[in-house]
DNA sequence: GTCTATACAACGATAGAC
DNA sequence: GTCTATCGTTGTATAGAC
C-alpha cells in the first residue's frame, strides 16, 4: 500500500515488467479472488481498487481493463448468473406506475431459465458466510437504492428498497428454494398479478 | 438448530419392557430425533407416529405423553423458539382487515425478542438441507393455511398463504439475517405501517 | 508485422486536516 | 478558505504473444 503510494518511485527496488505476463493469464482471477477478500472485509466503499489490485498484485489499471471498473468487478465478484445493470437498463425505462410489473417479469423469466440450484446455492452462501451476506447487502443497497429507487421514488428510497428487497427475497426463496405449492408452479401471469400491486406500493405507493 | 441428518437409534427387536424405565430420560430427545429424521424423509402426512416411534425404540403412546400429539411433536421437532398455536391463539381474534398488523406485531416481537442468531441458524438449515426446507414446507402449508387463511381469505386460500409466505420469510431474511438498514433498525411501528398493508392484501384483499 | 495484456503517469473529484 | 492525501478512472507507451 506504502509501496508506491507516496514514497519515491526511485527506489533500487525493480520495476515491475511491463507488457504482457509470460505464460499466467490468471490476471482475472486473481483480480476476483482479490475482490471477493477485499469486498468481504470492508465493504464496497471501504474497498478501494488500489487494494484488491495490490492483492491481486497487479496494477489498479487491470480492473478497468478487465472489468470496466469498480462496479462491474463487484458485480463479477458476486457471480450472479445475470448482469444486474443490463437487467435495470431493460426494465427501467417505461411507466412508473407499472415498473414492478416488469421486474417481476424480467425476475422470473431469469430464475425460471436458470434454474432453483443456482439460486439456491447462492442463498446457501447467503446464508452461511457473513461475508456473502454482507455482499448482498452491498447489493442491495447500491443497485436498488441508487438505480431503481432514485428514479422513481418519491421519498425514502433506502427504506423503499429494503421492503422492495423482502418481497422479492422471500419470493424467490418460496418458488425456489422451498418450493410450496401452489408458488411454485404458477405461471407468471398469476404471480405478476397477485405480487405486482405490493411490490409497486413499496416502489412508488404511500409510505408512513 | 439441531442436526437434521443425525441417525436416530436404531430399533431393537428385544421385546420392550413394560411400565418406566430404569433410567433412561431420553425418550424425549429420541423421540425428537426420531421425528424429525421420519419427517423429513416422508413429510407430515407421510411420517406415522408409529414409525417415529419404532424409531426412537419407544412405545407410540410416548408422543402423546411427551408431546400430546403429532403436531405437538412435529412443532417441536422444528425446534421453533414459540409455539405457533399459542401465537396464533392470540393474534386471530378481533378484526379480519387488521390481522395483518397483529400477525406482524407479534412477530416483530418473537424475532426482536429471540435475537436474530437463532433465526439466522433456523435459515441455514433451511437454505442448505432439503430434509429443513421440507419440514418449513410442511409447516407454512398447515400452519397458514388451514388455521390462519381458512378462517379470513376469501377465496384461493393456498395461494394467499404462500404469499404471506414470501412477505413474512422476505421480511425475516433482510432485517435478521442480512441486516438491511434502515431497516434492520427500523423500530417496529414503522415496519407494521409499512408493511402491514401488503400482508393484509394477501390475507383479504383482492386477487387476480 | 499485428494484437493485447500490462505498467506507469496523470487527471478530476472528494474528503478531511489545518 | 487552502492544502493534502487518496480515490476511481483514463491515456499512453511498451513488452510479449501471435
Amino acid at each position: 500500500m506504502k509501496d508506491w503510494a507516496g514514497a519515491a518511485p526511485d527506489e533500487t527496488s525493480a520495476p515491475r515488467r511491463r507488457g504482457r505476463r509470460p505464460g499466467g493469464g490468471d490476471t482475472r482471477a486473481a483480480l476476483l479472488d482479490a475482490a471477493r477478500a477485499v469486498f468481504a472485509e470492508r465493504g464496497y466503499d471501504g474497498a478501494t481498487v488500489r487494494a484488491i489490485a495490490e492483492r491481486a498484485g497487479v496494477d489498479p489499471a487491470m480492473v478497468n481493463h478487465w472489468f470496466g471498473g469498480k462496479e462491474p468487478l463487484f458485480v463479477a465478484a458476486l457471480d450472479l448468473p445475470v448482469d444486474p445493470a443490463t437487467a435495470l437498463n431493460e426494465v427501467l425505462p417505461g411507466d412508473p406506475e407499472h415498473l414492478a410489473e416488469r421486474i417481476l417479469s424480467r425476475f422470473l423469466q431469469t430464475w425460471d431459465a436458470t434454474g432453483a440450484a443456482q439460486l439456491s446455492t447462492l442463498i446457501q452462501s447467503i446464508a452461511s458466510h457473513d461475508a456473502a451476506a454482507g455482499l448482498l447487502r452491498e447489493f442491495i443497497t447500491r443497485v436498488l437504492v441508487v438505480k431503481v429507487l432514485a428514479a422513481v421514488a418519491p421519498d425514502r428510497p433506502e427504506l423503499r428498497a429494503t421492503l422492495c428487497g423482502t418481497q422479492m427475497f422471500g419470493l424467490a426463496f418460496v418458488r425456489y428454494v422451498l418450493k410450496v405449492e401452489p408458488l411454485a408452479s404458477a405461471d407468471h401471469e398469476t404471480i405478476i398479478a397477485a405480487v405486482a400491486p405490493n411490490l409497486q406500493r413499496y416502489l412508488t405507493g404511500p409510505l408512513p
